[in-house]
DNA sequence: TCTGAAATAGGTTGGCC
DNA sequence: GGCCAACCTATTTCAGA
């Protein structure tokens, strides 16, 4: 192991056939899989198991409609935090992710520290988280918002050869 | 009906607590969901089913390591178009989420009209990505690219009372 | 590794409270 | 609307190729 050119548990085709099947809908029996393609069921499930052991596969998201959820009105809010220090980012990192609005903390480079990704029931409670609730916390220096009219996301990841 | 106050298949506290069960896993069986909120497998299974219908639940999504798929960098790659027709609009969005590289489109309002959150193996493949690829469509008039260091989903929306 | 059949567990339905 | 119990289908295991 740890040939040239070799990672250690590579992702071959039937690994990504798999994982192409699952993302298409994450309750997709094994059966179904297997049928799709083209193994007996035990073989796919194996794979699977082996996906979930090796990490590539973490689990299975509800996807939920946020309209129906009472939380129509989705906002990107870019943040600055003063001092931009470890200790600072990672604590406003868990606080801003545990907030009741929060979809995704993203931590990035740029203008902003962290984008969130919020959704609320309406344009009152989005003003009111930014100008409350974030504003609340004393690292906060700069706040931006967007608000997000529709959010589309990829239900397909390839996976990229890791010659 | 649409009586005062109250909103067409309002999400009750049992439809609640099955939400809050499959967030934590879609893949949840319908008996540990029904064991874990305290009623019986087909009152369960009735009250997942009416969610669904209802397209409170659209499905479920597999959560993937980005990194094992041999894409460990992400990015967030904030777009102005012009013009910001609706045709525009449309079109780009849906060129941008057709993309390979594309794990999201989020459509804003503000500086940007789009935000890509992208995630591609090595930072010369998000360069190639802004430089070449966003850049040949024509009608990206600009473009700010942010790193993501870290991407924390939530995995518990709660449903907020519609009264 | 993959297969196929046998054992186990889960989803599903209909009658009832 | 929710529960129970029988039915049926899927998952899982295991011996063998």
């Amino acid at each position: 192991m740890f040939g040239r050119g070799a990672r250690i548990d590579a992702v071959d085709e039937l690994d990504r056939a798999i994982l192409r099947e699952l993302q298409s809908d994450a309750r997709r029996t094994n059966r179904d899989v297997a049928a799709a393609v083209g193994v007996s069921p035990s073989t796919a499930l194996e794979r699977t198991r082996a996906l979930r052991r090796r990490g590539v596969i973490r689990g299975a998201l509800l996807d939920v409609d946020l309209g129906a959820m009472g939380r129509p009105v989705q906002a990107l809010v870019s943040v600055r935090i003063r001092p931009p220090s470890r200790a600072v980012i990672e604590e406003f990192r868990d606080w801003a992710q545990g907030l009741p609005e929060t979809l995704g903390v993203f931590v990035t480079t740029g203008t902003a520290d962290f984008v969130l990704h919020v959704a609320v029931p309406d344009n009152d409670r989005l003003y009111a988280f930014v100008i409350d609730r974030l504003t609340q916390h004393t690292a906060v220096a700069d706040v931006r918002t967007s608000v997000v009219f529709e959010h589309l996301r990829t239900t397909r990841v390839d996976p990229v050869a890791q010659d």
